[in-house]
DNA sequence: CCTCCGCCTTAACCCAGGTCAAGCCCAGGT
DNA sequence: ACCTGGGCTTGACCTGGGTTAAGGCGGAGG
């Protein structure tokens, strides 16, 4: 078993025998990339994730009028892909790009499909990680329902305390919703306050 | 069968055998309710969900501050439940509240754990569910990240026109975030616009 | 060593939306 | 016919965040 860390983390989500988890190793293949590298650009066919073994990235959507904004950080454990798009088959609308060297472990959806065929345990797990972003997405949709954007601010860094220094303070403020100015000014405020 | 068009509606979700769907209707119940009565309110255990027969239903999710916000609308052959919480097994946050009379078919989430243990289609339908509903924030989160109050009402009202009439304009703007006040501003100004 | 560039901050100005308060319209109840 | 209350609008005023533009600073490459 190669990667016996990242076995265990699956087994939590659902009961997962090792020798599936053999299979799935047999066709995952790993990939490095370089900082400022893409895992999947905007347009690629939405056929292919990854688990970020080493790494941190982050899942951009470019709109129609140009403006960037930032869906998701992802670091050493999490999942990699434009999954919106995977389930609805449409063509990605998201670059995913890695923010440091980074290494992942990289699934095609058909593959995975392939072991879905193959015994139930996969499709519970595809069913605990729906779930789970699902549950992300909706704490998501609280906060910009009943938060301001400093608030907003202050959850994002008890939440993900361990992308302190490996994001950029404009990446930060693209995730919050708000400009890299004013974001600036929030901190300013409150260094202020704290006098 | 009582309700084949429910049954229609879920077997496009995943194959589900009319034999399994007779079981699940055996355990489900019709209840009826009141204008304004409570399907679920918060602080309740999130352990029953339920198919909209007739009616509209608001989640509102009333905050710590005592601000209320409106997660979702749902009306006939739409899902009614504190979703989140059920995943977290955590007491409902939310309050779910009929907005005409309205019909709907219950299920205990315990009934509703036995089918699957009967049989594999339930989990592939609760998988399906997940990811629609994943699929629904993403969206509703992408809209906050790039549209400004406006575009989110234009927004709405293409993505939900059955809801034309049935809802009052201070819970549109519960759900768009924003005041009663400002969604009557917005929409003078619209009025004027177009002369 | 200097320059350039990316990243962050600051300032000036503007506008969308929040807050508070008054008022309107209409449906229901007496 | 009268009140009452809920839902919607409007106005005055305030504030948070957008926009633009001007630096500051530190690291990489000449």
């Amino acid at each position: 078993m190669r990667f016996p860390k990242l076995f265990e983390r699956l087994a939590t989500l659902a009961p997962l025998p090792p020798e599936e988890w053999a299979k799935a190793e047999a066709v995952a293949k790993e990939q490095s990339l370089a900082k400022r590298e893409l895992f999947l650009r905007p347009g690629d066919a939405a056929d292919r994730f990854a688990v970020v073994l080493q790494g941190v990235f982050r899942a951009v959507r470019v709109s129609p009028r140009g403006g960037e904004s930032i869906k998701a950080f992802r670091a050493e454990g999490e999942l990699l892909g434009a999954y919106a798009e995977m389930l609805q088959r449409l063509p990605s609308m998201t670059a995913i790009e890695a923010l440091e060297p980074s290494h992942v472990l990289v699934f095609q959806t058909q593959d995975f499909q392939q072991l879905e065929r193959g015994h139930v345990c996969w499709e519970r797990l595809a069913r605990r990680v729906a779930e789970q972003h699902f549950v992300l997405k909706e704490r998501r949709e609280q906060e910009f329902l009943e938060l301001s954007a400093e608030e907003r601010l202050v959850k994002f860094w008890e939440e993900h305390p361990h992308l302190k220094g490996r994001i950029s303070q404009r990446d930060v403020a693209a995730y919050l919703g708000i400009t890299e100015v004013a974001l600036s000014r929030i901190m300013s405020r409150r260094r202020k306050r704290a006098e």
